[in-house]
RNA sequence: UGGGGGAUAGUUUAAUCGGCAGAACACCUGACUCUGGAUCAGGCAGUUGGGGUUCGAAUCCCUGUCCCCCAGCCA
């Protein structure tokens, strides 16, 4: 059985499963409608595109609606910025979410009136305990809390204080509203949550209209409530938060919506905390919230990764409540099966070793065709021009070649890629270094287009440029940011930043490319034939100084090979 | 004697009422190849332990073990 293209085939989970059983059974009218709700504190990474793809994915399954509400009930920690952010990252995976953009702001009215409603049930009273104090009450995992001397208030002077607490009469901190739920209940959220804040703080949107901001738990469930969402997924940790959600829409007979937890997504070799993320960015061990080695999406962006290939990947991890791990190689196939189909090739070579082919005539110049893309024959052919002197991969020539190695050696013959067969016949060096700096080869005229008419074999094919007619460029290197699978490993006393790669980024100058990568529009992706994927940066890449990110490498064989060769001389 | 959740190849996951444990990635072979790419063929490899029920258990029962989350006026 072979398996099918992810827009056929039919993706089972628990969560879809569920969903099939409400449908059948009617549970929600028929209707399904989810919601992906970012708080506006940072930017999306991949772990959110699984979410992403998830919500808006099942609601596209089931005919239904996906909203995009921004969580957005902390006016310290959020921004504007991060909202813009936000909505470029949806849209650039793919999402649409029509008219439906929400924020959990727009609803701050409505939810203070659910609080006054949930005062008047006697269900929530105005607290005067410090922080200090609330935690203390709040007891232990293994012992129950006590209740607030405050928590049996009357309604009318919990209406009023709490009235006082919106008109800005407190300070911050000195009174909260609590739900009056069960300071003895083995779930922590239940001890009488606090459900109000004091936060004389400006809001990116609603400014200063208001000083108290409502807690997550209650935003959200109200929100999902208002905006009559079904099924509102989310990620393991909000488990024990669910009793508190539907506590909060039973309490005021409001429209029930079902939470789902999920687990989030893990990688290796990769950090997926918002709050470890800002670090890297605040600390300036990467470039912005973009660098390309970051796992945000506009890094991954930037780097070269297509929303194709990120969906790809979010549809093969599967939904799941157990904790994992995904090897970031999963991500990488993803990448590199989908920019297989679509990248054009070219050649470029990133550590030019200078070639002279000693029988090619001075100032000749003849063009070669050469395929765009082996996968794809609509794209067409090219001319690529050669002439006497070019450039070859260094990596390319071994003076003294291991076993099982077929490029370019003394006295050996490869092909030039689309072009002839070339044979090397000296090997120029520095006299003071010894270094390589220059190869004399000839090469054989009856090979034009890379066939031997005598049908002789080559082991190598390399590429190459001509020396002429090259332009430069720089190419950025870019490694795993973290050199362990599990970056939070750490020896005591350390974080995870010492498990940052000192070599996650090298820089290359002095490139060299094909003439026809001189109009390369920014953020266009390129396969460097036998290299891997390069795209042209788009915020540091000009006419003039052509600046390529590497997304991913090819795979690489011979790398292989040579290691377990290395390997069986140790022993 | 707090509450909640979870355990299937190295990894991520399937398995409808209890009916042959199936895939993908990774790894290893080989074929093919003007990219040591791509593609194709094959291989390695699994039900958390112990009992029980049953013709038959990943699935049901009993009993262990291990892992994750929760004591923000963060989300």
């Amino acid at each position: 059985m072979t398996r099918n293209t992810p827009s056929e085939t039919e993706p089972t989970d628990f969560i879809r499963e569920i969903i099939r059983e409400d449908l059948r059974t009617g549970k929600f009218g028929g209707r399904v409608h989810t919601r992906f709700p970012p708080e506006p504190n940072g930017y999306l990474h991949i772990g959110h595109a699984k979410s992403i793809c998830l919500n808006f994915g099942v609601a596209e399954e089931f005919g239904g609606l996906c909203n995009l509400r921004f969580d957005d009930t902390n006016p310290v920690k959020e921004e504007a910025e991060y909202v813009e952010a936000i909505k470029r990252d949806v849209h650039w995976l793919g999402y649409d979410w029509g008219e439906r953009e929400f924020y959990a702001s727009d609803y701050f009215e409505q939810l203070y009136q659910y609080a006054v409603q949930l005062i008047k049930l006697g269900k929530a009273y105005v607290c005067d305990l410090t922080p200090e104090q609330i935690r203390e009450y709040r007891g232990t995992l293994t012992e129950p809390g006590r209740e607030s001397p405050y928590r049996n208030r009357s309604v009318e002077e919990n209406l009023e204080l709490f009235e006082r607490m919106r008109a800005g009469e407190f300070p911050d901190g000195s009174r909260t509203l609590r739900a009056k739920i069960d300071m003895a209940s083995g779930n922590l959220n239940m001890r009488d949550p606090v459900i109000y804040r004091i936060l004389h703080a400006t809001h990116h949107r609603t400014g200063d209209a208001w000083c108290i901001y409502p807690m997550y738990d209650f935003a959200h469930s109200l929100s999902d409530s208002i905006e009559r969402i079904t099924h509102s997924l989310c990620t393991l940790e909000f488990e024990d938060h669910r009793p508190l959600y539907e506590w909060f829409q039973e309490q005021l007979g409001v429209y029930r919506s079902q939470q789902i937890e999920f687990a989030r997504l893990n990688l290796t070799y990769t950090i997926l905390s918002k709050r470890k993320l800002i670090r890297l960015v605040q600390e300036g061990h990467v470039s912005g919230w973009d660098d390309p080695r970051m796992p945000t999406l506009s890094g991954m962006r930037r780097r070269g990764y297509t929303p194709q290939a990120i969906r790809d990947f979010c549809g093969r991890i599967g939904v799941a409540k157990t904790n994992s791990v995904v090897d970031v190689a999963l991500l990488e196939y993803c990448l590199r099966q989908d920019l297989n189909k679509r990248a054009p090739r070219v050649m470029g070579v990133l550590e030019p070793l200078r070639v002279v082919i000693e029988n090619y005539p001075e100032g000749q110049v003849e063009m070669v065709e050469a395929i765009n893309n082996p996968e794809d024959e609509s794209m067409g052919t090219r001319q690529v021009p050669f002439s006497r002197v070019l450039y070859i991969e260094r990596d390319d020539f071994r003076e003294d070649p291991p076993r099982k190695y077929f490029r370019l050696a003394p006295g050996r013959e490869v092909r030039l890629r689309y072009a002839y067969f070339i044979k090397c016949v000296d090997v120029i060096k520095d006299p003071e270094t010894g270094e390589v700096v220059e190869l004399r080869c000839t090469y054989d005229p009856e090979t034009r287009g890379g066939y031997a008419p005598d049908g002789r074999k080559v082991r190598g094919t390399i590429h190459w440029v001509s020396a002429q007619h090259a332009h430069d460029a720089e190419v950025r290197l870019y490694d795993r940011l973290f050199n362990k699978p599990n970056p939070a490993e750490v020896e005591e006393g350390q974080d995870f930043t010492a498990n940052l790669n000192p070599n996650s980024l090298q820089v290359l100058t002095g490139c060299k490319v094909e003439p026809s990568l001189a109009g390369a529009e920014p953020g266009s992706i390129y396969q460097f034939e036998r290299k891997g994927y390069f795209c042209v940066d788009v915020l540091d890449s000009t006419p003039e100084h052509l600046v390529f990110n590497r997304t991913v490498s090819l795979r690489d064989t011979w790398k292989k090979i040579e290691k377990s060769l290395q390997q069986q001389r140790k022993r």
